[in-house]
DNA sequence: ATTCTTCTTGAACATTGTTCATTTTCGAGC
DNA sequence: GCTCGAAAATGAACAATGTTCAAGAAGAAT
């Protein structure tokens, strides 16, 4: 009996296109936003009839959302390199590389965030479980840093800062809003982090 | 010579008109979602005709745009009742009303924020501007409290902590995502002025 | 080679924003 | 009041875009 999953002709095409339509549709959310995303323009960047992409995604939500998810995991990956060293340090390097993600890819993450379903249908469950995933990258240097704090205390403050923080960076980077410059948002969130690790008594005043 | 602006009959019904459909669209977002809003949907409700609508607003995004106009001078006005005697607590109370407030007209807050416009006009300047009077309204209760510190240093600190609360609230309203129960968001928001507040050396330990 | 299954296609449809020629309404001058 | 010109209202037609599906093409199985 051979385990070994062959691949026939069929899904070779299949993978390949499916892999093709989501970078074209990653590329035009990245470049021109989400509300520009097209199902025509999708699928004639990709050569294939729009029929196909629907038969590959379900719907156009489904495209939408499987380049979300990658966002997500693609962030994630990136978060996972901050070194853990020093909790300290390994708070401001996930803040810091947040930063760095969200002013390379704003419009993949704007579309992650904002992407609001058709109808009333529910967002997925696995893309919110790898956004708290996300989150709960800051558990362990927290935990350190505030042994005394119960599970549930420090589940609450991590999302509070990770939330507090997205704000400052997604309001940053809306050019429409404010257009901070990275570099002065960059110190603004390092301020920030600054000033709240004082509060919680982490770190020594200055 | 008659200063009094004599309002004709057309002008009269031209007037309501606008108000009522500025009234549908408003209830309409507030309800189901900017997403959930269509013309047709909005003049039939108004007893009038798509052209008319158009006739009043443009295209569409201005209906968007002046209801959007108006959610942001409401929260201002909001903003504007929290009592100034003690600026710690006028911190607070800022916090706390937009906290309510967002809670209470969540849909009409995402327009708010959310809302791209078509192609890429850019937003209109005197939302932008309003929005900022209303990140403005910090400014008077930070410089009593830190009478060293300069406007601009003033100004990206309100700044920034107008984005981190928003980025809670936002966030922890999210159903969605998150969906934090108001009460435990409410006392999530305090925890964070506190510490920050404590870090920024406004207030004592405790 | 034949048959069966599955995928692909793209025309047709549905929904929704937008335009504009026509009609209606209002106000002004008589 | 009546008439006429300007302004507004209308809604059918158009345009853009998501969605479906019957028919055909392509691959797999025998």
């Amino acid at each position: 009996m051979n385990n070994v999953q062959e691949e026939s002709l069929r899904d070779q095409k299949k993978n390949r296109r499916r892999l093709q339509i989501l970078e074209i549709a990653r590329g035009i959310i990245a470049t021109k936003g989400l509300r520009s995303l097209k199902v025509r323009d999708v699928a004639e960047a990709a050569g294939c009839s729009v029929g196909s992409v629907y038969n590959e995604f379900g719907d156009f939500d489904g495209v939408i959302l499987t380049v979300n998810r990658e966002t997500v995991q693609a962030l994630t990956a990136r978060l996972r390199g901050v070194p853990a060293e020093d909790p300290v340090r390994q708070l401001y390097g996930l803040a810091e590389t947040y930063l760095e993600f969200f002013a390379e890819h704003a419009n993949l993450l704007r579309s992650l965030f904002e992407h609001r379903m058709e109808d009333d249908r529910p967002y997925p469950d696995d893309i919110l479980q790898m956004v708290m995933d996300a989150f709960a990258l800051m558990h362990p240097p927290l935990v350190r840093l505030l042994p005394d704090a119960d599970d549930v205390k420090i589940a609450l403050l991590s999302r509070t800062l990770f939330s507090a923080v997205h704000g400052i960076i997604s309001l940053g980077l809306e050019e429409r809003m404010v257009a901070v410059p990275p570099q002065m948002l960059r110190q603004q969130v390092e301020q920030f982090i600054d000033a709240h690790l004082v509060g919680l008594g982490i770190v020594p005043p200055r």
